[in-house]
DNA sequence: TAGATTGTTAATCGATTAACAATC
DNA sequence: TAGATTGTTAATCGATTAACAATC
């Protein structure tokens, strides 16, 4: 039944949908949570959980039907639609989003850009003229979008949050290390690069330290 | 004591981090674990026992020394060491990324970039000649290389991951959708946006959808 | 029906946090 | 000493998973 869905559950229906999308690719009709569970690498309980929490159920004794299932996961995950976006940050960041084709793909289509650089605004990268982040407000208001990506200098990213929400603009993805402070109703997700190469390096460091301590390196008194 | 440091632990390290530098730049000689933990933004207990994992330790009735906290992260999280880093595929992500500064300034140096595209090997991109892809394992190996980041298409991702692994690197920075499947002495952390993208259109979606049509972006424009 | 598989309850696991004795 | 704060135990919370009655 309606559970509330928990943010492990969201975390794992892109990869429910990947794996559905290649089962409908491949015409298969039907399929068992055990199956599905197993392509993805999640226990079946989990999943069967995880789609019940959403209310989407299957028939007991056959499984799940995969268009269905497709159908209902891309509607939960709003795919089918398309969210314009502000990128916010014209640097190296910026302009590789902006490049890059992934976003629109996705249904996150970049419609305008800001910087506070005076040599950039104006100049065109991917097909968008650089518009002054002094009209942020009024550019982002004025276009309706809801979507914002900071790709400022952490510095400027509290104060670029704050215009976005004031703009209109609800979910935030967040380029800079910092967390953001915003209201209730504002979904950020943050991708910091920085934060995974150190915890790369944590690992690293750990299994390439000289074996004698076992593990952690601690300072002995 | 020495309890195992747990994934959600050193996932914290990066943030306590950045506030001990702060700390540390103000000239603050010792802090609180309640001071600390209001900064970072997490519970004073929590904190403790994370440092208490890494066998950290505080002075009871005084609090945390700075400096020692923050010369015993940095060893811990490796930020003083530098690791050479292969970048493979130079399409879109992987000229941002070359480009990007916040990898070397971490201490992860590009060292080399590969492709498979004819067009695109030989060329320079942030100062580096694109090398073929099917010198990957004489190159990487060859150059010593133990970090890797994967930036090609989803599908070419696997086979790439074989070549790094088999080629000495230990650390993986995936940007493709799908997880890799690597030996148990490898670390993968994973950075895709179109998940991120995905999660945060589920909160949209989900909080725009019963209000009415209350300025839900379609593609039109 | 007989076999298969769901949907959910109950058990388990791991991580967070309150609480407090230890102790600076 | 008196107050402050650690380090850790025990309680709590939430998420995962085993198990199984419901049922196709």
């Amino acid at each position: 039944m309606d559970q509330p869905v928990s943010e492990a559950t969201v975390g794992r229906l892109p990869a429910y949908l990947r794996s559905l999308v290649e089962l409908a690719g491949r015409d298969v009709a039907s399929v068992s949570s055990g199956h599905l569970a197993k392509l993805v690498g999640v226990n079946p309980a989990t999943l069967r959980r995880d789609l019940s929490s959403l209310g989407i159920t299957g028939t007991r004794g056959v499984g799940y039907d995969v268009k269905y299932l497709l159908f209902e996961i891309s509607v939960v995950l709003g795919v089918n639609q398309e969210w314009a976006v502000a990128v916010v940050g014209a640097g190296n960041l910026g302009r590789a989003l902006a490049n890059y084709q992934g976003l629109a793909s996705r249904g996150f289509p970049i419609k305008v850009l800001f910087d506070i650089d005076e040599e950039l605004v104006g100049t065109t990268i991917a097909g968008l003229t650089v518009q002054h982040g002094d009209r942020l407000s009024e550019v982002v208001a004025g276009m309706g979008i809801t979507v914002g990506v900071i790709a400022t200098s952490v510095e400027a990213a509290q104060s670029v949050a704050d215009q976005l929400v004031a703009s209109g603009v609800t979910s935030i993805l967040n380029f800079t290390a910092d967390p953001l402070d915003v209201p209730d109703h504002v979904v950020v997700r943050r991708v910091d690069l920085a934060t995974e190469l150190q915890i790369l390096s944590f690992y690293h460091q750990r299994d390439t330290a000289v074996s004698g301590g076992a593990g952690v390196p601690l300072g002995e008194d």
